[in-house]
DNA sequence: AACACCATCCGTATAAATACGGATAGAAAT
DNA sequence: ATTTCTATCCGTATTTATACGGATGGTGTT
């Protein structure tokens, strides 16, 4: 039968369950699976499971989505992952069609266009709406040149940051040095060119980071 | 006749004339008037102008609306407010309330709740939405005190400090001494109970203020 | 093997922000 | 008439943030 195998990868659960409710209602689609975190999700893939595709969140705990695209390339699976992530941010987007995503949606999309995206990809075609893309181009075109998109360490950094905490108490609180946390903070502001702290947190909840 | 006429006072073009268009649909209402700052509403209805209610906006260019609800509560006239805000947050509320708002509507309200809010008023009562209410309590009873709403001045300062200036970038701007400006910034500081400027914007944002 | 990126650390220096504690004139509120 | 709030200004001191420039081991890519 042609029904899409497929496996939610959030670690949201309430987002997990609405999913599920969500897709429930289409007989095509059937979910095998709904999984936390990426370190679980490629454990589960390596062992036995087959799926067509997976939801992936970008930001999960133990393993994000960005590691769990490369993982998925180098293995050599059929799956075809469909980020679904809240930033609409261009370099995260490119990043991900880059990564050899077969999809990206934003988390406000409506059951419409998930379901379209989850057929076209099971249909063996890339599905990226056309508001995606164009934020993707204009990216791009910016020649914002490769990926300043923040490192994992570097996401934590940010947010600490914007609960309030100095570049002293991040230190402490993640047990590296303070020189660590600096530096960390200077590559932030390069990649998002700001020149200060209360631009960048501005420029960051624009982009829904934080 | 029961018609009720009503102002629209809003800083955005395009907001207006959707209210227009939105509430021409409506036989009972009339609109008699469009206009884009709180000083011109103030010229208007001190002259000559009849109306039973106008729909405040509370960031407008020349005079807010906070203004424009202090000023029309010394007049004697029997225009009653309706506050069309962006902010939820409940000091803004609260201070409307106290300042003889009769009703108090975000701008992302539906047309249903516009419409009932417009002719509950009418009829001489006041309109808080449940939600708008709840935030308000909430609000007093936080004990947050008084009223920390921010000053137009510190308004302005905390706009260009989220687009990124110092404290010495915004007193040339301003042509004031940083010292004000520094005060300026201490002063919002508190008033948002945060401790440095990278909580303040996040807070900003939040609740936006920006 | 060579390259690029990441996370970690270090030094020196300046600029900016925050914490104190004041002051004053004018407007507004009660 | 008194109080309260706002916008403006000042001093002193400390803490944070930013700007330079540089280094290393690990990981992953090509």
């Amino acid at each position: 039968m042609n029904e899409i195998k497929l496996i939610i990868a959030d670690d949201h659960e309430l987002f997990r369950n609405g999913l599920v409710e969500l897709l429930k209602k289409h007989d095509d689609i059937k979910i095998v699976k709904s999984i936390a975190d990426g370190f679980e999700l490629m454990n589960v893939i390596k062992q036995e499971f087959e799926a067509d595709i997976v939801l992936l969140d970008l930001t999960m705990p133990e393993m994000d989505g960005f590691e769990v695209l490369k993982e998925l390339k180098s293995l050599d699976v059929k799956i075809k992952p469909i980020v679904i992530s809240m930033h609409s941010a261009g370099n995260y987007i490119a990043k991900c069609a880059k990564m050899g995503a077969y999809g990206y949606l934003l988390k406000n999309t409506d059951e419409s266009e998930l379901i379209l995206a989850i057929r076209t990809v099971h249909k063996g075609k890339k599905y990226f709406s056309s508001e995606i893309s164009e934020k993707m181009i204009n990216f791009m075109s910016a020649q914002s040149v490769s990926e300043n998109v923040l490192s994992k360490k570097e996401t934590e950094v940010l947010g600490l940051i914007s609960k309030g905490l100095t570049t002293k108490e991040i230190a402490a609180k993640l047990f590296v040095s303070s020189r660590t946390i600096e530096t960390h903070r200077t590559n932030i502001l390069k990649k998002f060119e700001v020149k200060n702290t209360a631009e960048l947190i501005k420029k960051a909840t624009e982009i829904n980071l934080i």
